[in-house]
DNA sequence: GAAGATTGAATCTTCAATCTTG
DNA sequence: CAAGATTGAAGATTCAATCTTC
């Protein structure tokens, strides 16, 4: 079989770009992303409609209700989101903006700003997590049997120094 | 073990977001978004250093190398990348702008547009996808057995429904 | 000079409104 | 009026530059 595209005049062979990938590696491949989009969506879209909160936001505040005092140095906070700097920089003053989230000086580094979780943050969490926990399991745990999920675990455990 | 924050003066439970899901649980689901952050993040990086591509783009060019005639309607195509319709609209502009991709009409629908993967866009993505399927093999692929392979196959395809 | 954080400019994405055609 | 596509305006995110403190 020849693999060159008589589409058009083209003599570009017609490369599709999972050339390589044979289907069990495509599904595995592909259906990661597909997933991960979908679900992101539809859990993005019953925060936003719920409770006018991102996932990205919902993440920084779960962070911090994790926290030692609920608060997170502005930078740990921005690389245990996985956000840069700046990016965070504006998150907080959205959050801020709703009362979520305070800033706090750093006592002993004053080049550092705590970011800190409001009471109201809290509580606000606290209802959005019902929301958002009732979807993970729905839509992700719900599909898993306890075999699955060990061996899903370990799987990221293996990808994870990525 | 009372589970109540005596943080700050606060009376607000101490409620972790991810009350409720057992360790197990949320291995599985943060390993999930931890190990696709780390790895889109990576492989973006490396087209756009390679190739000035982003993986958005990327995926646009791979979809249409695949459609018959290397064309898709605007809406089969926003729908199978997953952005929204005015967003194909401007990374068709983009991508146009380079010469990658072609705008075409409908005939017999007036209404339509089709995007055309020209012979530059088809050999940009062939050199493209040379990096790309490296790094999802390197990443991803090589650290799956067969039998991973199957059972997370499976599984997307169980969740797919979303 | 380097670290922590912020700001300005630029990019990318979306929603709502619009325009054209069916 | 509905479908397909585009445009304007707005939001979120990033890089590079800046400012303060170590």
């Amino acid at each position: 079989m020849i693999d060159v595209a008589m589409i058009a005049g083209s003599t570009i062979p017609a490369v599709p770009s999972t050339r390589g990938l044979d289907p069990s590696e495509e599904a595995a491949w592909r259906g990661f992303l597909k997933v991960h989009s979908a679900l992101l969506r539809e859990l993005d879209a019953e925060l936003a409609d719920h409770h006018r909160l991102s996932l990205s936001s919902y993440e920084v505040l779960v962070r911090l209700s994790e926290a030692p005092q609920r608060k997170l140095r502005m930078s740990d906070l921005a690389q245990s989101v996985a956000i840069s700097p700046s990016g965070l920089t504006r998150m907080v003053d959205r959050l801020a903006g709703q009362g979520l989230v305070e800033r706090d000086r750093c006592p002993g580094d004053a080049r550092g700003t705590f970011a800190v979780l409001t009471d109201r943050g809290q509580e606000r969490l606290r209802e959005a997590s019902a929301t958002h926990l009732d979807g993970v399991r729905r839509l992700f745990l719900e599909q898993l049997s306890d075999e699955d999920q060990r061996r899903l675990s370990a799987f990221w455990e293996r990808l994870l120094p990525v």
